[in-house]
DNA sequence: CGATTTCACGTACCGGCGGTACGTACTAAG
DNA sequence: CTTAGTACGTACCGCCGGTACGTGAAATCG
């Protein structure tokens, strides 16, 4: 037997209305690209990364292994794809609600609001939280939320921080940053598993303002914070 | 071909120092299993759950595929029976460090440094909390963790919390815990992917105590914690 | 103590899945 | 029109998780 035709899966094919500017080879090859990740967005959502097989994923985007394979280098390199796209999605989507907002602590309170409602996108909860670090490993898992979402929470902190009268070294304030981020996934996490999350979601942000309540009364009666690493104890603004 | 002989592998039976009360089958069948979840956990820890074949395990634990499915039904199974190893070790570990100690806030900071003390432990960190939720699924993963270093938390944090002004209803505090629970989670995983964990750590304690500083500043000052959901303001003790 | 059952494995094999090798049609460039 | 490169499609392989079944030693029973 011959190896047989080679046509186009999709004869009629669709429209293709991505780039204008693009050449024809390039707009299939985009157009290819994004169904292979809508597709695959979906049914790691659905059923996770392991039980996800390539077969299902072309069959699911119209096209066969040889274009998956063109396009990415394997089935993690499609994960990190959809991963990308959605840390990149949410990433903006809390930098949307902080943006233009002036005043430290309700800038943090609009971010904490918005953290919340990402968390909520069952995609977001599959592909970042729950299977991001084993799928990737925890270093490039970590790499790519440095450059997304928590550059944003590190962003915030630092605002926060400095209205107090402290003196905080970097190292410090990607401590603080961490911690809260964490804090942020966690009760995140609580509020989408919740049989009712608008009132979880309250009591988080009930809790994590009132933290910061906290934070601000330390800095109102001008408590002095000390680094424990450098020792500087970061006295009181004039 | 016949099916050939079924002798054990290991003729020269080891020295079995079980259960001196159980039976010989008994020693036989749980120092086999031993023999497999400890040979599992190394391998789990050094290449993950993916990269790990039962085969390896199998050859590592010195049995065969029939041996491991005779004790487990599978895989996930014998990951299960790791994580559960190591989520009671650790939650031991930390609550022997909390326990006997009086006062809420230097309990919390005992559970502290126990809690970042458990996170170095490269196994611990890759089983638990970086392939965990993948493997095991969110729901399963949660389950387990409730019922082990979860469940210290949430006991600090309500000793802590006890010792405010504050009438605060089970939500309420789930609610903060899983937020300390979160924060200790990330942040010990900063440390352990420190290159410096000493100053790391130290950080991190100095983080979580100026917060809780907070915390107790509101509680002297007498200010008082709406409830989002309830309503419920609780005033001042008298 | 012999017979029978049960348990704790060992062996052989299967189906599915990730990955690869290679072939082909269509497109852009000259 | 030729030519080179790209964007796929097809056939196949090796590994791995899981299963079916066999076997001998230990417990149990009469």
């Amino acid at each position: 037997m011959s190896k047989s035709a080679a046509k186009r899966l999709i004869p009629s094919l669709p429209t293709l209305p991505d780039l204008p500017g693009a050449t024809r080879r390039q707009q299939y090859s985009s157009s290819t690209k994004r169904a292979l990740v809508e597709a695959a967005s979906e049914l790691f959502t659905e059923h996770g990364y392991a039980a996800t097989s390539l077969d299902s994923i072309v069959a699911a985007a119209q096209v066969t292994k040889g274009a998956l394979y063109h396009h990415y280098s394997g089935k993690q390199a499609v994960f990190e794809a959809v991963f990308e796209r959605i840390e990149t999605e949410a990433a903006a989507s809390i930098a949307k609600a902080v943006k233009g907002v002036k005043d430290p602590w309700r800038k943090a309170s609009a971010g904490l609001r918005a953290f919340l409602d990402v968390v909520q996108d069952p995609t977001y909860r599959r592909v970042v939280i729950q299977e991001g670090p084993a799928v990737l490993g925890y270093e490039r898992f970590r790499e790519q939320e440095e450059r997304s979402s928590f550059a944003i929470v590190l962003e915030v902190v630092n605002n926060v921080l400095s209205a107090g009268p402290w003196e905080l070294d970097q190292p410090m304030i990607d401590t603080f940053s961490r911690i809260f981020f964490g804090a942020l996934s966690s009760a995140g996490e609580g509020v989408a598993a919740s049989d009712d999350p608008e009132a979880a979601s309250a009591r988080v942000e009930a809790a994590i303002g009132f933290m910061l309540m906290g934070l601000r009364s330390l800095v109102d009666q001008g408590i002095e914070f000390v680094d424990p690493v450098t020792g500087n104890s970061s006295a009181l603004a004039e």
